[in-house]
RNA sequence: GGAGGGGUUCCCGAGUGGCCAAAGGGAUCAGACUGUAAAUCUGACGCGAAAGCUUCGGUGGUUCGAAUCCACCCCCCUCCA
């Protein structure tokens, strides 16, 4: 197997690594050899998001580079709960729905990595195979006998729970480190892993399973973690109007998540290509040089939406947002076909079925809070009230809030059938009547 | 088990009998400006088209009137045992 030497400049030049432990040992060491390497990810719902993104590409990265990917799903501290950087305990989740969240999540790790490519062929793991099995008194003579609680309570990741007035820690959440810690221990042993990555709020959890793995196997291993991603406003990344964007196509649409890329602040792009796509850093140098030569809009953002978009939801998922994409912002929905409205359907525009007869007294508010295009109708009649609110490129506004069988009347439908709403500037919803 | 502190609208956090649907900040949404950016400014921000209805851990109570007072209960934190 040949390894690929300059993976590790590849990462930094992506800003990738976060933490390292022992830079030059591990360098020497990806560089020697095809390695086995693990990360893992907690079923704490029933879909990845894309906060998972980052290591979940990186696992490829590695793969890519001629090392062997292992995708632990955390059957077993899945149902602890991992309190690092969290301000408060969780609250747990019963063994049937873990295991459910268990296969999905399973499934989810398995489009990223290829199972079928000799020697490097990816697998996934599930630490309660092993965890499941192991014991109390074997668990706390074995392995607890290794960490000094004064240690533990030391770690960044759980101060602000120990110190924070107000908060505290249970019992259970604070042993989550010593599981992870044997899970890296125990993949050492059977599997030959020599390197763990992560979150950079993994590595205290990291640590400690490198040094249980020399004192239970007396061998070296390594921990390498990946930058939280952060937003240059300072919000929250991930996290949208309509909530947290999931990897699960039913979950988010790949309109939505196209979308979410797509609207991503000059300020990220550049690094966000580095992140979440394959391009080399090179080429996306290339791009921002572009970009600034340029006046007006960058073309970094359509770039990241594309390849990202392709990457987790493939070609068609792509080809179906960039359809709806273009349909409604290209200025002209006029010219859309009756196919072209149907194909809209599909490709998972949000929309909904409309029964003008039902309407009735029934004020527009609701009608468009309930198709979810805003949270409540208060939110509906402020844009109404800003003549923010179109149908079918009509303005409506408050006037019409009571009227809502005039507005949606058959002769104001496209093709007798079709309402295409928008309000703001970004949110579409697609009334349709029943054929 | 004992002593003390605390649970407020998505989050942080004011509010100790009426002027409180509840300060302020953040997040979010809408408008203007733009490039479906950012920054900035404006408006909204419990629900309801409205009349109005429902909130301040829970349940009762005092009062003309309670997030604010009382009783009991639940949960969290700190210290002691």
């Amino acid at each position: 197997m040949v390894v690929n030497n300059d993976l590790i400049a590849d990462l930094q030049a992506r800003g990738l690594i976060a933490q390292m432990s022992s830079e030059d040992e591990l360098a020497k060491h990806l560089s020697e050899g095809s390695r086995t390497l693990y990360c893992g990810f907690d079923p704490t719902a029933d879909s990845l998001h894309i906060g998972s993104l980052v290591p979940l590409l990186t696992l490829k990265r590695f793969q890519l580079a001629g090392h062997k990917p292992l995708a632990l799903v955390g059957g077993a501290t899945g149902l602890i709960g991992d309190p690092s950087f969290k301000a408060q305990e969780r609250q747990l989740n019963t063994p049937e729905v873990v295991a459910g969240w268990v296969d999905k999540i399973r499934a989810q790790v398995s489009q990223f990595v290829d199972f079928d490519c000799g020697q490097n062929s990816a697998e996934v793991v599930n630490n309660l195979d092993w965890i499941g099995k192991i014991n109390v008194l074997d668990f706390l003579r074995d392995v607890g006998k290794h960490f000094a609680v004064n240690a533990m309570i030391q770690k960044e990741s759980v101060k602000q729970r120990i110190e924070r007035e107000g908060e505290g820690i249970s019992f259970t959440e604070f042993t989550y480190m010593i599981l992870q810690s044997y899970d890296f221990a125990e993949l050492n042993k059977r599997n030959d892993c020599t390197l763990q990555i992560g979150g950079s709020d993994q590595w205290g959890n990291i640590t400690g399973g490198i040094d249980l793995s020399r004192r239970l196997n007396r061998s070296q291993v390594f921990g390498l973690t990946l930058p939280l991603v952060t937003k240059a406003d300072g919000t929250k990344f991930g996290k949208t109007e309509a909530g947290t964007i999931w990897l699960d196509p039913a979950k988010t649409s790949p309109y939505a998540f196209y979308q979410f890329w797509l609207n991503t602040a000059d300020a990220d792009v550049y690094k966000f290509l580095k992140f979440f796509t394959f391009l080399s850093p090179a080429e996306i140098d290339e791009i921002e040089a572009a970009d600034k030569a340029a006046q007006g809009r960058p073309q970094a953002q359509a770039i990241l939406a594309r390849e990202v978009t392709r990457l987790i939801h493939g070609q068609g998922g792509l080809t179906a947002a960039e359809r709806i994409t273009e349909a409604l912002f290209s200025g002209d929905d006029e010219q859309l076909s009756a196919e072209d409205y149907a194909q809209l359907q599909l490709d998972g525009l949000p929309s909904s079925v409309l029964d003008p007869s039902t309407l009735g007294e029934t004020p527009l508010t609701q009608v468009l809070a309930d198709a979810g295009m805003a949270a409540s109708g208060k939110q509906v009649k402020d844009a109404l009230g800003r003549n923010a609110v179109f149908i079918n490129g009509q303005p409506v506004g408050l006037d019409d809030m009571m009227n809502s069988p005039a507005v949606f009347a058959a002769d104001r439908a496209r093709f007798g059938r079709y309402f295409l709403v928008k309000l703001g500037k970004k949110k579409y919803h697609l009334f349709a009547t029943a054929v």
